[in-house]
DNA sequence: GCTACAATCTCCAGCGACTAGAGGATCAAG
DNA sequence: CTTGATCCTCTAGTCGCTGGAGATTGTAGC
């Protein structure tokens, strides 16, 4: 029964209150309640709900992909392997990604530390840049 | 002497011609001459800057980053420690992220595989998420 | 020359996921 | 009663493109 303020929300959550109002904007968050002068009430279970959004936005999951599990959450009677489902592929976007930021950290890498010549030109920072033919293997 | 249409130059970089006038419109390549039909044409040295920002971009620089590159690179003559700067900040971006990425990794690995209930209530696939003191250490 | 059709032009709008600001209303404390 | 914090709505900006509308121009076949 204990209703707050879009200002408490934002505190107990971390988050921003226009991040808040966006959440609501797209159907992620409900409309709250409001009180006779307009302004948004939130209820635990509306806390709840944005603490597991923020969660999962912070472990890279987008925003459709919360949207899925919230729509699964809103039947816990229901079966979960789409939510599985949801964990596995974003895994492996998780392992894709690593694997080519670590390609360009090699790519990259490849720059020789040690410049002999000090000027622009002839600077292997730049020329590893400029030719996609002194990259390794992975490079993207 | 070669000038060659934007659908060549498209071609050739593997850039799409809108982002190649996009490009233009920010000032990352110099506005080219143009045909008495008002049509762009582009010498071998906008090839090759382009194919120099598109690869730096492959390799996850920012514009900014690549406008400071470009920058250096049109006094040939001077010094080159600001490139070898901006790799290595480069460099240290991308590890984070890989670090980030890997944190992200190992606190939905946690998630269960195998799960008994079968049904969204317990799940823990969505038990992890929807709980940060679930989750390991490095989770952000 | 005429007719297709491809390529190009400019301008504008949209993506994802917020973030920031203007300008106004309302609340709580002194 | 006044001050300052908080809230409201609405609009626009971020980054790096991407796509479309609608107009014009270039090229090829007949
Ligand atoms: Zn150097
Ligand atoms: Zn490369
Ligand atoms: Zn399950
Ligand atoms: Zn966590």
């Amino acid at each position: 029964m204990t209703l707050i303020s879009i200002g408490r929300l934002s505190d107990e959550t971390g988050t921003k209150i226009p991040t808040i109002r966006y959440y609501e904007s797209i159907g992620l968050l409900p409309e709250p309640p409001r009180t006779a002068s307009n302004r948004r009430l939130y209820d635990p279970h509306a806390v709840a709900r944005l603490r597991f959004i923020r969660h999962a936005r912070d472990l890279g999951f987008e925003i459709e992909a919360i949207r899925d599990f919230l729509g699964l959450m809103d039947h816990p009677g229901g079966p979960c392997h789409h939510a599985h489902g949801l964990v596995r592929q974003h895994l492996e976007a998780i392992d894709a990604k690593i694997a080519q930021l670590q390609a360009m950290r090699h790519a990259i890498e490849r720059v020789s530390p040690n410049c002999p010549y000090n000027r622009v030109e002839q600077c292997p920072a730049i020329e590893v840049l400029s030719d996609h033919a002194l990259c390794p293997d992975g490079c993207p």
